[in-house]
DNA sequence: GATTGCAAGTTTAGCGGTAAACTCTACTGA
DNA sequence: TCAGTAGAGTTTACCGCTAAACTTGCAATC
């Protein structure tokens, strides 16, 4: 039985799978003129209505120049206004982005229980638990 | 024993677990000046020398625009030379090219063996597996 | 109350990426 | 032969993203 670390195959593999199940979802989210950057705003901000630039860059793991980007196209399709208070900006979904949202949050969702269906439960679970530490480990 | 599928949560941690290598990975090659698709770049000519700009793309899973435009600013940087062959363009390395790749690519191994040294061996192949199978899945 | 300073947001240059239109070259077939 | 076509590469417009410089508003301290 070999020793050799197997992590470099992993982590190409993970890329792959990451890459693939991107562009699925680019694919999906073309049928309602969305990004995939676009439907995660729409969903942080479904779930926590009212909440800052700030945070929700932060939620995002991106730069909130980047999020000020993202929230001028969407504000200018009419789905979520900006609200000031004090320094900051709260973000609320319009009617027209919660029934985008309603929409398309389990469509996306079926597309990623398909894609899973291939790997037996047990295995997601393990799966599920490697990368929990994966992530702890990176902080 | 719960029966519910738990695809969202693993995808999530999927997508968490990219994004944080993917910036270790940036940090690091940051001392070279390179980006991470330069360096992809890099690694595939060094294992493919000679290789065409769309065999190129297809392995990096991009267009053929954007190899273009990448090999632009690394023949610029002359990491790399395009050779006219027929219709089609052979790529290779300089020495330039070569000697960072012999820097850079065991500096990012070593990067992504320490990320995963968090995980078992053994746990380690269980995650291997299971993307696979995901991989495959998609076609 | 004026000064300082920090925190939130905005702007801009530039890279990475796509899609689509375009050029150029080679091959194919009637 | 030569018209058509397909493949490789290039170009352009636009989105996503970062870094860094900039603006603005609030608070604290003197």
């Amino acid at each position: 039985m070999s020793t050799r670390s197997i992590a470099i195959p992993a982590w190409l593999r993970l890329v792959r799978v990451f890459q693939k199940v991107d562009h699925a979802s680019v694919e999906l989210l073309r049928q309602w003129d969305l990004s995939v950057a676009q439907f995660d705003v729409l969903v942080q901000v479904g779930n926590t209505e009212g909440m800052t630039q700030q945070q929700l860059a932060d939620r995002l793991l991106v730069t909130k120049g980047n999020v000020c980007q993202l929230l001028d196209r969407m504000e200018q399709r009419q789905l979520l206004v900006r609200q000031q208070e004090g320094r900051a900006n709260r973000i609320y979904l319009t009617e027209a982005g919660k029934s985008l949202r309603v929409e398309a949050l389990p469509a996306q969702e079926q597309l990623i229980e398909r894609i899973f269906a291939s790997v037996p439960r047990a295995e997601q679970s393990a799966l599920l638990a490697s990368l929990r530490r994966l992530d702890h480990s990176l902080e």
